[in-house]
DNA sequence: TTGAAAGCGCTAACAG
DNA sequence: CTGTTAGCGCTTTCAA
């Protein structure tokens, strides 16, 4: 093992005392702008590299904001870290990406890990699954600023950046009524997942503010994954006395399975038998045919507010344990084929 | 600011000393159980979290792992980095994930910020314009083992996990003159990155043995963003003397790309018009209508036995200097409707 | 089985 | 402007 070169390896070099040369390498006031030279063309030299686990253990700060996420594939959180990056990287702070693949334990050891690596701060947006923040407790206790966004829980006083999402459907619902729909089917998140139960209530609101029917039957909760949309509508098709003319669903993911599966089954046409609804505008809605109509989550500015938030707080500790910020980010409805029935006139 | 608890705290709470704590903690056989038992149930009570920085300074490891990609957002590497995920988490190594977002500036601030908070070992894809491996140079002197996966360099003496690129473009340049194309197109990645040189000898390779006309102008190169595919679409038609009957594209984004622009804006058909083929099977490759054919790169693989060569090494740092390890990784053809023209017979 | 003591590499108060 | 000194929290010889 080659020998790391430390402060004091150039400290004997040039005949200084280390912390001169810490404060030249940090460029400090309070050292020559000679010996600031030497001290830099040295290091240079001698391939010098700032252990940051000893500066990090001395200075009680880390620079590092830690983000969990459930996926870094699905583009609502891919776009909402370009958003935090940006924020960050101008601040100097860096960033250490998790995913929980939307599983509590290993959200729970996730968040234990970037405990133990004294992060300043952490942006988390939970697991579907996620039932309380008593795994935050400890970023409470020893006060280290945690700011959620997306996701949320109901209470705990922790800041958060979350989306309109009782609006969005609601909006989403709406556009397909108006589209000509008349019994409408809802895919819903995990019922313990606050913005899986905002999109339901939103569905729900319009069925009622247009007298149409609403049946619990309607309503069938799952992880909204591929797999689950698709064992899904083939349960939705198996009566068929009892079929849809449309589905609102949780999110864009089951959405498209659904879409890409009556294509390749079924003899239904979307929009005409069935139109359909997404959430989070994922950049394949755009790509198939019809196009998916859906929810557009900004999630770019959701992680860029987040991290803004956050960033705040690691700089006015007081602010962080004294208030709870909750900033809502507005939806917009992205109109595509899919939900394009005639209209009657 | 709450002052973190420490061993010392326990210790003094015990009356024993901290490097019995020290010992209980990590379950060393040099306590005694009712000792230990003590010791984590105090420990437990105070919340007391190891602090990983003292640690890491201390012994000189950081059991962590740092990965640099280019987008996270791209299939092929989310799905690497589930299998990097898999083998690390396995065996108690943490991940680091930066993007580089193919900027070379970026990418080299990166690796120096890896090396200063001293991970254990670099997986890295580098941008297409990364010249060379100066910045991994570091590395090398330090004896932090290095394995580059996907894209990669020509010396070095790095170790790496690569892929089949030139079979691969040779295959999918082979099905699609099978299918009846005559004048193929390559829209080429970054010449400087290998593994677009790799797949533009693939598409070359198969022109003359299949003794096809090849002329220079047959090829476009950019980075095949969207942005690129489209602004070289446009050229391509303008010359409505020479339009190719195939395009053989150099990823998947950029195809996605031109087969929207083409539907949208001409009236081209795909593939009776033109042909269409990529690489890396993306989602939305299986998505959009008519379908596209393309290279799976089997990317959970490539990500799963990079991380297998990288924690070999860091067992063993000899082999990790003392050898050079390349594995390539198989293609696999994914014919669709994007390249199904008639065949003669 | 436990304790004492040193030190990883750095920074920051204090002193000059 | 530079040096002295102490200590962040942990692990690990060495000694008992």
């Amino acid at each position: 093992m080659t020998k790391n070169i430390t402060i004091y390896d150039l400290a004997k070099e040039l005949k200084l005392d280390s912390s001169t040369i810490s404060r030249a390498l940090s460029d400090s006031p309070r050292v020559g702008k000679k010996t600031k030279e030497r001290v830099l063309k040295k290091a240079h030299e001698l391939g010098y590299s700032r252990n940051m686990m000893a500066s990090n253990l001395r200075t009680n700060k880390t620079m590092t904001i830690g983000v969990v996420i459930p996926y870094i594939s699905r583009h609502f959180f891919s776009e909402a870290i370009d958003g935090i990056e940006q924020v960050v990287a101008s601040k100097n702070y860096r960033v250490i990406i998790s995913q929980s693949h939307d599983d509590f334990e290993t959200e729970k050891k996730i968040v234990k890990g970037l405990f133990m690596n004294r992060i300043d701060g952490l942006l988390i947006s939970p697991t579907m699954s996620t039932p309380n923040a008593e795994h935050l407790n400890l970023y409470h206790e020893n006060k280290i600023p945690v700011v959620l966004f997306d996701r949320y829980f109901e209470n705990g006083g922790f800041s958060k950046v979350i989306f309109e999402d009782r609006k969005g459907a609601f909006d989403l619902t709406q556009h397909m009524i108006d589209n000509n729909c008349k019994k409408l089917f809802h895919l819903a998140g995990g019922i313990s997942s606050l913005i899986y139960k905002e999109r339901f209530l939103g569905y729900k609101e319009a069925l009622e503010k247009n007298n149409l029917e609403f049946k619990d039957s309607y309503v069938r909760s799952s992880n909204l994954n591929p797999e689950d949309a698709i064992r899904i509508i083939k349960e939705i098709l198996e009566k068929k006395d009892d079929l849809p003319d449309a589905l609102v669903c949780g999110n864009d993911v089951s959405a498209l399975a659904i879409m890409k599966y009556l294509d390749e089954n079924t003899d239904l046409k979307v929009p005409e038998d069935i139109a359909i609804g997404g959430f989070s505008n994922e950049p394949a809605s755009d790509i198939i045919k019809p196009g998916l109509t859906t929810i557009d989550q900004h999630s770019f500015i959701i992680g860029k507010t987040a991290a803004e938030m956050l960033l705040n707080f690691i700089n006015d500790k007081e602010k962080a344990f004294q208030t709870s910020n909750t900033v809502v980010v507005r939806s917009e409805l992205i109109i595509r084929g899919s939900t394009k029935k005639k209209i009657n006139h």
